[in-house]
RNA sequence: GCGCUCGUAGCUCAGCUGGAUAGAGCAUCAGACUUCGAAUCUGAGGGUCGGCGGUUCGAAUCCGUCCGAGCGCGCCA
């Protein structure tokens, strides 16, 4: 299209400088309209003094002369339809064929990124709040590696603030519970769940009755690192059951104490001296929050980080009145560390009770980068969990919630995974334990998966037709060696056409979905790619037995057939797996 | 009071960053099983894209303003 443009150009029917910026050649909405539609003609008529209509003739004819064109109409205001040769979307299948599991990987490379997602409280077991961000951020960290760029997948322990203490002393009660004492109810404000009870065993079988009688600042630290490292380890446990993985587990205590052997001391003490130094810090008063001024406001003097410098509206606190950090302190010493680790491309996925915070971690990132880094803040929305259309209910007492991990034993991981992206990050979601189990339409898990699966027993079942197939599902590669022999010119049915070109869109999909972070749109193509090929596979019923994938009598045919299976399952297959779901090979 | 997010078919949601007659699923109605897996498919009806203005060739999309919902608003993380 550039090129047509600059032989116009060239050829004086269009002035030289003109704004070729917003020229867009892209598959329209409607397929009756072509293979692609560009908008050339109407953005580039007011700059040219020209009738869009007339110019768009012009273009077409340039257009026309193109060998891969077959078609090409004005319509409408001056859109410019092409319709391909077949032949296009015939050599983009057997490219797709080709790559496999490669096909639409490095589409959009990019300078290194840093996605944190998770980073629950080391408090006890996740809960089902934590799955979506969970997930999400781990297909978006799938998504951008598939698409070229190298990833760290990075967890903030929150192992520094009060909870943490608090968790210090529940393990230590159940600490005396394990040595026999009789602990009674679990008092007000401490974590009632019998979690903790193995962590109360683990201490007893560490110290005996050593600590007991010990005054808690001889314990709470020990004992606290103790329950910590034993909390991580069972949210570990619980990601590793949804598949979500993390390259980098970060400490905030680290930041605060130093990391093991203390080189590095205080960073976030480090951090605000920094910014200090550079005027971003300094000591100021705020006016009381407006609406509703808490009981306890006291108007004082304290450490203010000046975000409304950087697009914040009001400055914040970096230090409690009782002169330790605020979170969001410790935060910008977090995120100044990972600029420093060479990200200046960050994206953080939080809950919704944290949209209040982005602007203000944004400014910070904008202040300890000098401006260089970038932060992208991915909010994922309230799941609500339902059975049968009923709201699942939490019981009020504390420490009975509904964990992540019961979720998945009921449903399994791949349904929660695919539901959590089945939908847009920042839209509430229903999460429906019955209609995800269901084995139908109305489930898009099965309904894409199944799609799988119909493709593998189409191969198991061609084996009668080409002895010489590959057994196994698994070798790609023996499949492609075979497929390559076919004649692909013997797919020239409508509805196999459409299969081809929805094939031929994945690598632009993956592309679009990586740059704009959203990795719900491989969930949705993937849906409307099974149902095309579900389409085509009852297409080839009573009525038009000719469209079988398998026609026993024309190997060379049938051939042809599976290399178009074999491009949509390569796709289902490679988008399953950005999702971190199962491409079952057949459905039990 | 302020800020952020959202408002699309009866229900649950897409809409490719400004394109053509706004699309799926469920539900409703009408059809297709001596089949490569009917666990599927084909078709029909159903819309002031919350309201009103603005920007332009063109708006669900961008801007303004109302209405409605959710979340947040020193020393919780």
């Amino acid at each position: 299209m550039q090129a047509v443009v600059a032989a116009l150009v060239a050829a004086g029917a269009l002035p030289a400088a003109i704004d070729r910026s917003r020229v867009l050649v892209e598959p329209p909405r409607d397929p009756s309209h072509g293979d692609l539609a560009t908008n050339a003609a109407m953005v580039l008529a007011k700059d040219a003094g020209r009738k869009p209509r007339d110019l768009a003739e012009e273009i077409a004819a340039k257009l026309r002369a193109d060998d891969w064109v077959a078609k090409v109409d004005i319509a409408g205001p001056g859109f410019i339809n092409l319709t391909l040769k077949p032949q296009v979307w015939r050599a983009a299948l057997g490219a797709a064929v080709a790559a496999g599991p490669d096909y639409a990987h490095g589409t959009a490379g990019g300078p290194p990124v840093n996605v944190e997602y998770v980073s629950a409280n080391p408090t006890g077991p996740m809960h089902v709040g934590h799955c979506r961000g969970a997930v999400f951020g781990d297909a978006l960290a799938n998504l951008l590696a598939f698409a070229g760029r190298p990833v760290t997948r990075e967890y903030y322990i929150n192992d520094a603030g009060a909870q943490v203490d608090v968790l210090a002393r529940s393990a230590f009660l159940r600490y005396r519970e394990a040595l026999g004492e009789d602990i009674g109810p679990i008092p007000e404000g401490l974590y009632p769940g019998d979690y903790l009870v193995p962590v109360g065993q683990a201490l007893a079988e560490k110290f005996g009755a050593a600590l007991r009688q010990q005054p808690e600042s001889a314990w709470l630290a020990e004992v606290r690192q103790i329950a910590i490292d034993m909390m991580m380890g069972m949210i570990r446990d619980d990601l590793a059951a949804l598949n979500v993985r993390h390259d980098v587990f970060f400490s905030e205590r680290s930041l605060i104490e130093g990391a093991e052997g203390a080189k590095t001391g205080d960073q976030v003490g480090a951090t605000i001296a920094t910014l200090r130094a550079e005027g971003k810090v300094y000591e100021g008063r705020l006016p009381p929050p407006k609406g509703a001024p808490p009981e306890d406001w006291e108007d004082r003097e304290q450490t203010l980080f000046r975000a409304t410098d950087f697009g914040d509206d009001i400055d914040r606190p970096l230090k409690k009145s009782d002169g330790s950090y605020t979170y969001f302190a410790s935060d910008i010493a977090y995120h100044k560390n990972k600029v420093a680790r060479g990200f200046d491309d960050l994206i953080d996925v939080w809950g919704a009770d944290h949209g209040g915070y982005i602007k203000r971690m944004q400014a910070a990132v904008k202040a300890v980068s000098d401006g260089r880094a970038a932060l992208d803040v991915k909010i994922v929305q309230l799941v609500k969990l339902l059975r049968a259309g009923q709201p699942v209910k939490m019981s009020k007492r504390a420490g009975d919630f509904v964990t992540l991990r019961e979720v998945v034993d009921e449903v399994g991981k791949d349904a929660v995974r695919f539901m959590m992206l089945y939908r847009k990050n920042d839209a509430v979601l229903d999460f429906d334990l019955a209609k995800v189990i269901e084995q139908s339409r109305d489930n898009p898990v099965f309904y894409v998966q199944y799609g799988h699966a119909r493709g593998q027993s189409i191969f198991r079942n061609a084996r009668e037709v080409l002895p010489d197939l590959p057994e196994d599902p698994k070798d790609w590669a023996a499949r492609a060696a075979l497929l390559a022999g076919a004649s692909l010119d013997r797919l020239d049915d409508p509805g196999e056409l459409a299969l081809m070109r929805a094939v031929a869109q994945f690598p632009r999909l993956v592309e679009a979905a990586a740059v704009a972070h959203e990795p719900h749109r491989i969930a949705f193509y993937l849906y409307d790619l099974a149902s095309a090929f579900h389409g085509q596979y009852t297409r080839g019923g009573k009525d038009s037995p000719h469209l079988r994938f398998i026609i026993q009598d024309d190997p060379q045919l049938t051939l042809a057939r599976l290399a178009l299976v074999q491009g949509v399952i390569t796709v289902l297959s490679v988008g399953l797996g950005l999702l971190g779901v199962e491409a079952p090979d057949e459905m039990r």
